[in-house]
DNA sequence: TCATAAACTTACCGCTTGGTAAGTCGACAT
DNA sequence: ATGTCGACTTACCAAGCGGTAAGTTTATGA
């Protein structure tokens, strides 16, 4: 299969997937909006869940291309973890479907025997430790601390991450474009509130 | 029927539709649970959609009585919504599972044209929006500002209030009590952070 | 020119899904 | 005694699910 076609196939399935679920996308669904039947989609990958996983697996490696990307040696770690936490607010660094994916896979992976969604997220969370720790306010905080202070921040970018639909049902589309444009303006104050004192 | 079998049956349905979601709950399994036939359920509840919509209004009815149970005229009021924000992170207010199917819900109502999970969270949020406002240093804040910052607390504290299982598994269940502990007392920073520096 | 292989299609399969129809059973009021 | 009503069962149903098997078409490279 040309690369891009499967490209293409990824971004389908990603899309079906973060809008309706694992159990509620059907591969018929995702095949056929791309014109395919649905055997043809099992013949590319094998099964659902193989698919699934190659979704997820390419999230997963935008996210690492995240941490090799950054800007190395900032000379403020405040300011250089600011910039990092800032950047996966901005739907270009990850889709608003990714995000939508993870937050599922958040809540389904209780029961999902398959840690897919898990192991890159390990490595993601510990480097984000590193870098609260390394604010000469937080030096002798414990891993815990730090962790705490780090996880609040990523919960206040992903759950609005995945409001949209929600926010703009409730306010209007109006309503919602004024709080879009207010909204990174008080999350850098609260990046920074959070990090400062201590 | 009788009223508690009745709560019964929505306790375990609220947990199944929490754990697995909406497509993943079939009624069978929710019936079996309780030692009933799926055609027991259907009969009590009529539909699947009609037995998750009680699920919800059960859940928006709690959410209604914390608004109204919350001590009037505190003097501090960034103490007061503190104590509000504080009391929606404490489990015994809102149970897990319903934290988790509010989460499904932000993610699902997308494509779903009932409005069941939204017209509930506008007062709320708008409740919220006022009580930011009373604080002296937000008074002339914009609507779209006062939203924004009580929206990412919001953020924090179901985002991590949906992590529980998928936190246990990468730091274990000794390292996911550290955070536990630790989590509280940085929330409160946060929340004060937030709500004084402007 | 011919073999090979990838990219499909057609035809199934067994199972589960949500939902309906019709009847059974016991309690209870008239 | 009888009617009736709610609670439930048995017996279905069509549709959709993920997946398999076997064949067909199409491009490619030796």
């Amino acid at each position: 299969m040309a690369s891009d076609t499967r490209e293409q196939l990824l971004d389908n399935a990603e899309a079906l997937f973060a809008e309706r679920g694992f159990y509620g996308a059907s591969i018929a669904a995702i095949a056929n909006e791309l014109g395919l039947t649905k055997q043809a989609l099992l013949h590319h990958f094998g099964s659902k869940e193989k698919l699934y996983g190659e979704v997820l697996k390419r999230i997963s490696v935008r996210f690492d291309d995240l941490s090799k990307g950054e800007e190395l040696a900032a000379f403020d770690p405040i300011a250089s973890l600011q910039a990092y936490l800032l950047q996966l607010h901005n739907p270009t660094t990850l889709s608003p479907n990714a995000t939508r994916l993870l937050m599922r896979e958040l809540l389904d992976n209780k029961r999902r025997v398959d840690t897919a969604g898990t192991w890159y997220l390990k490595a993601f969370l510990e480097g984000l430790i590193a870098k609260v720790k390394a604010i000469p306010n937080w030096h002798n905080a414990t891993d815990a601390e730090a962790l705490a202070v780090v996880y609040q921040l990523l919960g206040a970018i992903n759950y609005y991450g995945v409001s949209t639909p929600t926010l703009t049902g409730i306010f209007g589309e109006d309503g919602y474009a004024a709080l879009d444009q207010a909204f990174p303006k008080q999350l850098k104050r609260l990046i920074n509130a959070a990090l400062t004192a201590r």
